[in-house]
DNA sequence: CGTTCAACCTGGGCGC
DNA sequence: TGCGCCCAGGTTGAAC
C-alpha cells in the first residue's frame, strides 16, 4: 500500500474532502473539519509505513514557516484501502485527497481512502503524537526485519500461545491473522504452543519465516481473499493468497502432508494449522 | 499476567 | 423472499 503511493511525495494537497454516504462516517482526530483545514496547501514530504499504518509527512507550504510538521497517520484495519484509481462503490469512500496538478507527471490527481466496514481510523498528528502512536513504545520491530533474539528476548517467559503473541503489535509489528499462521506453518509449531516452551532455535526459525514470508507477500501485492476486496492502490489484485498453505483451508488437505487442516479459535479469531505438521509438543 | 467478551461497522453466505 | 445467524486481512477497553 505505501509502496503505492509513494509517488505522490512531493506533491502539494489543493482540497481534502469527506463525503457524506449512506454509511455511517469514520473515526477521525481531530475533527474532519479541522483535518481539512489543516491539510489544505500542505505538501506531502513522504509517505512511511508503521507497522501496519501509513503516514503521510505533510507540511504547510505557504505559512510563516513555523507551522510543525503534521502527520496524517492511516490505519486500514479490516477493509480499508488507499487508492489512485477508481474506487469498487462510492458509498464508502471516506476520504478523498485532491492533488494539484503535476506538470510533467504521470499522476493521478487524488487519493483516496475507500473502508467498506468503516473500521479503519485517520488520525492528523504532531512529531510527539506519532512517536506515542507509532514509536517503540507502541509498535515492535518490524516483522521484516524481525529476529529471533528480539521475540526470544520479549517471550521467553510468557505463557501466551506463540500466534498470539505474533498478533501482538507491541511485540512486532505487521502480523496480521493470515501471516501468523502461515508463518507457523512453516516452521511446523503449533499456534498454541506456550512462548515460554519455545526454544531458541525455534524462535530463530519463526523469526526467518516472518522476514522471508512477509517480504514474499510484499513482493507478491498481499493477499486478496474472499471476496477480492482487498486491491492495491492502482486496483490490481494481491496474488500471496496462491501461497497460503492453512489459512482459510479448513477441512482441505494439508499441501505438505495431506491430513486435513483444523480450524480453532484463539483470542476470538481464526487460527488454521495442520495437527500433523505442526505437532503438539509435550 | 492472561483470557474472554463486547464494541466499533458493512456485507456475503447459509439454513430454515 | 426474508429472517436470523455466522463469518471476515483489526484494535481497544472492561471484566474476571
Amino acid at each position: 500500500m505505501r509502496r503505492g503511493i509513494a509517488h505522490v511525495a512531493g506533491r502539494r494537497i489543493c482540497a481534502v474532502d469527506f463525503p457524506r454516504g449512506p454509511v455511517r462516517p469514520i473515526a477521525t482526530s481531530p475533527s474532519p473539519a479541522v483535518i481539512v483545514k489543516r491539510l489544505a496547501n500542505a505538501r506531502i514530504d513522504s509517505v512511511e509505513r508503521f507497522g501496519k499504518r501509513l503516514a503521510l509527512a505533510v507540511s504547510p507550504l505557504c505559512g510563516t514557516g513555523d507551522e510543525p510538521r503534521q502527520w496524517l497517520v492511516i490505519e486500514p484495519r479490516m477493509t480499508g484501502l488507499m487508492l489512485v484509481t477508481e474506487p469498487p462503490t462510492q458509498d464508502h469512500v471516506r476520504m478523498v485527497i485532491h492533488l494539484a496538478p503535476a506538470p510533467r507527471r504521470r499522476s493521478t490527481g487524488r487519493l483516496i481512502f475507500w473502508d467498506q466496514r468503516g473500521l479503519g481510523t485517520l488520525r492528523l498528528l504532531g512529531d510527539r503524537g506519532l512517536q506515542r502512536a507509532c514509536g517503540a513504545a507502541a509498535l515492535g520491530p518490524d516483522g521484516l526485519l524481525i529476529t529471533g533474539d528480539r521475540l526470544r528476548a520479549a517471550l521467553a517467559r510468557s505463557r501466551r500461545a506463540v500466534k498470539v503473541a505474533l498478533l501482538d503489535q507491541g511485540i512486532v509489528a505487521g502480523i496480521g491473522n493470515i501471516y501468523a499462521a502461515e508463518i507457523l506453518h512453516r516452521v511446523g509449531i503449533d499456534p498454541r504452543t506456550p512462548c515460554r516452551r519455545i526454544t531458541a532455535a525455534a524462535w530463530h526459525a519463526i523469526a526467518d519465516a516472518a522476514r522471508s514470508l512477509l517480504a514474499e507477500a510484499v513482493r507478491l501485492e498481499g493477499s486478496s481473499i474472499g471476496d477480492e476486496l482487498y486491491r492495491t492502490p492502482a486496483s490490481r489484485l494481491g496474488r500471496f493468497q496462491r501461497r497460503h498453505r492453512v489459512y482459510g483451508r479448513a477441512g482441505e488437505p494439508c499441501l505438505t502432508c495431506g491430513t486435513s487442516i483444523h480450524r480453532i479459535v484463539q483470542a476470538q479469531r481464526s487460527t488454521f494449522f495442520c495437527p500433523r505438521c505442526q505437532p503438539r509438543r509435550r
